[in-house]
RNA sequence: GGGCGGUUAGCUCAGUUGGUUAGAGCGCCUGCCUUACAAGCAGGAUGUCGGGGGUUCGAGUCCCUCACUGCCCA
């Protein structure tokens, strides 16, 4: 690749090009240890660990297969990318493993309204029609985030790109339900479930969002019943806030000791509307001080209501079906059949008001959950469903043990183990206590759905002895006669599973467990799965599963080597709001399956290698300017795409990384983007003027020396004061770029090479390079040489610091330095610099921080007194006699970059010239112009007044005895010697003002 | 109701175990098209660190309290 770069850096002219060339090369595939052939082998990864580090290994938060790249995504993704850049070129075999989720309720939605639109329904089409036709959806859109997460340059394993409902992760699902139902951890029941009645199917307690409203508390009089049944015209009230549940009341509930009510203690009452008889029951759950005291009980609708029914032995009416509309069946056939639950409630309100029966009305705060999917108001509702038991213990051959439940486990992963490690450490770590209360506090999980989209439930009922079959572990076959009455009349359940049920075993499963599968090679019989090759959907019918089940027959199959090489993944980065959702199942299921896969060498698997991860960095939201959550219905959506189409996706990334500061919430600005872009215009420029110089160099028959390039370069003591002094930082970057990657804090690792690049490389250092690289005739080649080679080996190693923050931008040029002919594919193959704060050259630095210092004194002067930006002018300089040496060697880079003429060295400043004073110089810029004496007077005021603050404050604590005797000599003494350089200058400024000329008086004196 | 955060420059945020004059980016003001870069260069202004109290020789930092604010759970 040629090195003459456009004048203008533009984003778009490479990033496709490089985007592209990434996914075609593989270059980021991390090979199976048994296989060989790893690309990145050569740039530093290796197939094996190295140097003894662990391999890095992390999996991206599947997105939905309906879902559009976000802003939360891009930030997702950027702080791994960074994280999976960083580790691949520092060494480590690096796998990043990518994948969808298929999302079945989000899914069937999308499908279902693209039915409708054709005019066919899901229904209509019957299950089997229906999931294939899901299938063909996902295959034609479902891939529209990953094509967009290329584009962002991503550095995964697109080799080993999953779908959850793949058939070997399907295997997986069918496993562990299977395991868990004989561990007796999966039980089937009827329960009050949150219902959505616009999905039509039963929600999990994280699927509800809650939100406070105003609504209003009704009260209802309710006849009591005498001895033979008929009113006695005595009436309970009751308060409520769904009066149209009031169809499935089977009690009214009060207080056993509230003195309202202690006559009506064993009384029946008259339930308005329908004319049923039910109890008056004592339960010491209903609050006395809410509403009248007097509940009514509806089992079917409530789940408070439904534990009181279990208490006192009452039955349940359900009187919705699953669109809440009122039912007419044997539960309830009446007026009210048919309406929808919002017009019965009304219609309901009405009738009892006609009949004298409504009381007083309330407005009544009330807290009401909707579907975080369709926003239904979700509905309380009696349904049998299936439950994972999280805080049993499991049974063994149908024995109880006194075995850990998965909540047990799933706390002991984040609290320390017998060698005082957490096995799995959070970032920040406040979300462990998050993390801890929900988990000590657990409910047990509804893992039923009543979708067609997803894994179906691998159960069996009996249509003759109603009981349920299901497999055993490892048995890959449907069974096709019951398990208790023998008979063949077995159907599958119809529901299928929880979504996050499959995601939550993702840590485990793309690794290959349950290991069912012997080898191809082996050629073991029966072996009826895909082996999921290509690209092509992997899809097998539930059931089709091996016949040979390893795991029954009393054995574990051997662990995959993937497994044993890449589990526990390290990291998981992820967003607070799947805490619950996503990684509290994955530990939950992670532990409990892999704790059953024995070590490499036999040995039984410890809590710390069972954990899905051994850190979680949890990261914060993106939130649009002015800090409010995007949403579209705001309207403040940022399109991640669009954003990078028009500043490029380096400056996007660096904006994410430079913000994400863990634990606070980003403020996305597109002005930071605007300034990011600017940043890598900058470096683009900075690559020209080298390419400049490398040819004009050439024309001179002076050529850098390329070999040098690539590792961290260093410089020997008589190299000039600005290379050692650009190594010294460089290598202090490095070392302060690392320690914060290892610390998540991409944001201070970021600012730190934005400051190296920009404030120490470009404004300094390629300034004073400027003076070296004179390629005349008359120059010294070697020396020449010498100050180019260390030119460009500085600049090679700041792309490779900023390569995992800027890839696109980093690449291009870096290939370029190499005039197309680079020692790896990739700059992501390179070495990362590794830096070390050893390194650092005080005497050059504070060579130069003198140097530096004079250089600013003598351009404030400057602009203080007007000198044309143009004009040189001589400087007179007071200086101490130790640096005079470096003044004379640093005599060229003051002239230049300080547009000095003539350095003169005095032993004190001339009177009358405006002077500017450091702790080490005083300087004066010599300039035909009078001075402005107020100005001047009023800056000398100003300083004088600064310092006095300053002096006040330390003069405060130097006397003070207690400080004198308490604080470390290293303070006091800092604090001595800075107060005696502060009053020096003090008296310096104090000086300068009684010298300044007499002004006529002005108008108004110049302080007030 | 329970739990967890936050409050630092006009804006968005850093500020490690308490230690010498509290930082960055953007924005703002002034002057410059200085041959890599005007997406640039140079210079400059800007803070009772939410209020109050305490601990300490010393508090943006630790403790208490109040106010405001955000999130999670019920």
């Amino acid at each position: 690749m040629p090195h003459d770069l456009p004048k203008a850096y533009d984003p778009a002219a490479i990033e496709d090009h490089w985007a592209e060339y990434w996914v075609r090369e593989n270059l980021f595939a991390q090979p199976s240890p048994t296989e060989s052939g790893a690309k990145n082998s050569e740039g530093g990864s290796s197939n094996e660990k190295s140097g003894g580090r662990s391999p890095f290994t992390i999996l991206l938060p599947p997105p939905n297969v309906t879902g559009r790249l976000h802003m939360g995504h891009m930030l997702n993704q950027t702080e791994m990318d960074i994280l999976t850049r960083w580790h691949r070129m520092r060494g480590d075999t690096t796998l990043w493993l990518p994948g969808t989720d298929h999302a079945g309720i989000a899914t069937q939605m999308m499908v279902e309204r693209q039915l409708v639109s054709e005019g066919t329904s899901r229904t209509a089409l019957g299950r089997e029609a229906f999931e294939a036709r899901v299938w063909q959806w996902r295959d034609q859109y479902g891939k529209a985030i990953l094509d967009q997460m290329k584009r962002l340059g991503a550095s995964v394993d697109w080799q080993r790109e999953y779908f959850t409902m793949d058939s070997d992760l399907s295997i997986a699902v069918r496993e562990a339900f299977t395991r868990l139902y004989h561990q007796g951890l999966i039980y089937r029941g009827a329960y009050v479930v949150n219902w959505c009645p616009g999905c039509r199917t039963a929600v999990s307690d994280l699927e509800v969002v809650h939100e406070e409203t105003t609504g209003k508390l009704w009260e209802i009089r309710y006849p009591v019943a005498g001895p033979n049944g008929d009113p006695t015209g005595e009436f309970l009230t009751i308060a409520t806030t769904r009066p149209e549940t009031m169809l499935g009341d089977v009690a009214v509930a009060v207080h056993p000791e509230d003195e309202r009510y202690l006559h009506l203690h064993g009384k029946t009452l008259i339930l308005p509307l329908t004319g049923r008889h039910i109890p008056i029951v004592l339960d010491e759950w209903v609050s006395r001080d809410f509403g009248t005291g007097a509940v009514k009980i509806t089992p079917a609708h409530d789940p408070n209501d439904f534990a009181l029914g279990q208490r006192h032995h009452l039955p349940s009416i359900n009187i919705m079906d699953d669109t809440a509309h009122i039912v007419r069946d044997s539960a309830y056939d009446g007026p009210y059949s048919g309406l929808d639950r919002f017009a019965a409630r009304a219609q309901i309100l009405d009738d009892l008001a006609a009949e004298g029966l409504l009381g007083a009305i309330h407005e009544h705060k009330l807290s009401i959950g909707r579907c975080d999917r369709s926003k239904d108001i979700i509905e309380p509702r009696l349904s049998t469903q299936w439950f994972v038991a999280v805080k049993k213990s499991p049974t063994e051959n149908g024995q109880p043990t006194t075995k850990p439940s998965m909540a047990d486990l799933a706390v002991a992963s984040v609290q320390p183990d017998a060698s005082g490690k957490k096995p799995i450490q959070f970032t920040p770590a406040m979300y462990e206590k998050t993390y801890l209360n929900w988990m000590e506090n657990i409910y047990d999980w509804c893992i039923s759905r009543q979708l067609w989209w997803g894994h179906r439930i691998p159960a069996w009922h009996c249509a003759n002895c109603r009981q349920i079959t299901v497999p055993q572990p490892g048995q890959s076959a449907d069974p096709t006669v019951c398990a208790h009455c023998g008979k063949a009349e077995l159907t599958q359940e119809t529901d299928v599973l929880d979504t996050w049920f499959s995601s939550g075993l993702l840590p485990v499963s793309v690794f290959g467990w349950p290991f069912l599968q012997t080898k191809k090679a082996a050629g073991a019989p029966g072996l009826d799965f895909e082996t999921g090759e290509g690209s092509t959907p992997k899809r097998t019918k539930e059931g089709g599963a091996p016949s040979i089940a390893p795991h029954a027959m009393g054995g574990i199959a051997e662990a995959s080597p993937d497994f044993q090489n890449f589990y526990p993944t390290s990291l998981l980065v992820t967003g607070f709001d799947i805490l619950f959702f996503w990684v509290a199942r994955m530990i939950m299921l992670g532990v409990w399956f892999a704790q059953d896969v024995p070590l490499e060498d036999g040995s039984k698997r410890p809590l710390s290698e069972s954990v899905p991860f051994r850190e979680v960095y949890i990261h914060a939201l993106v939130r649009d300017a002015n800090r409010e959550k995007m949403s579209k219905t705001k309207g403040n959506v940022i399109d991640p795409i669009e954003i990078v189409k028009q500043y490029g996706t380096d400056a996007v990334r660096f904006t994410l990384a430079s913000m994400a500061s863990p634990g606070t919430d980003i403020a996305f600005n597109i002005a930071r983007t605007e300034g990011y872009r600017a940043f890598a215009n900058k470096i683009w420029n900075a690559a020209r003027f080298l390419f400049m110089n490398i040819d004009r160099a050439a024309e001179a028959g002076v050529f850098p020396d390329r070999n040098l390039l690539g590792g961290m370069p260093s410089v020997d003591d008589d190299a000039p004061l600005e290379d050692r002094w650009i190594m010294s930082e460089l290598w202090t970057t490095a070392a302060a770029v690392n320690s914060s990657l290892e610390n998540y804090r991409y944001d201070d690792a970021a600012n730190t090479i934005y400051q190296f690049f920009w404030g120490s490389f470009c404004d300094w250092y390629l300034e004073i390079a400027k003076l070296r690289l004179d390629f005349s005739e008359t120059s010294n080649k070697a020396a020449t040489t010498a100050s180019l080679t260390r030119l460009v080996q500085v600049f090679e190693t700041s792309l490779r610091l900023l390569s995992p923050f800027m890839p696109f931008i980093t690449e291009e040029i870096w290939h370029a330095i190499y005039d197309g002919e680079p020692p790896t594919e990739s700059i992501a193959l390179a070495h990362y610099p590794f830096g070390d704060e050893g390194m650092i050259d005080v005497p050059a630095v504070d060579a130069m921080a003198l140097l530096q210092s004079l250089i600013v004194e003598v351009r404030a002067l400057r602009k203080e007194i007007g000198v044309e930006e143009k004009a040189s002018t001589p400087i007179e300089i007071r200086i101490d006699e130790a640096n005079k040496p470096l003044m004379d060697a640093g005599r060229a880079i003051v002239e230049r970059l300080g547009r000095v003429s003539e350095v003169r060295f005095v032993p004190a400043i001339a009177a009358g010239l405006s002077q500017h004073s450091t702790p080490s110089f005083d300087v004066a810029v010599i300039y035909e112009r009078e001075i402005d004496v107020p100005a001047e007077r009023e800056r000398l005021l100003k300083e004088i007044a600064k310092l006095d603050k300053i002096l006040t404050g330390s003069d405060k604590q130097l006397t003070n005895e207690a400080f004198l005797a308490k604080a470390p000599p290293a303070i006091v003494e800092g604090l001595k010697k800075q107060a005696e350089e502060n009053r020096i200058l003090r008296q310096k400024a104090q000086d300068a003002l009684n010298n300044l000329p007499t002004e006529p008086p002005p108008d108004t004196p110049p302080q007030n």
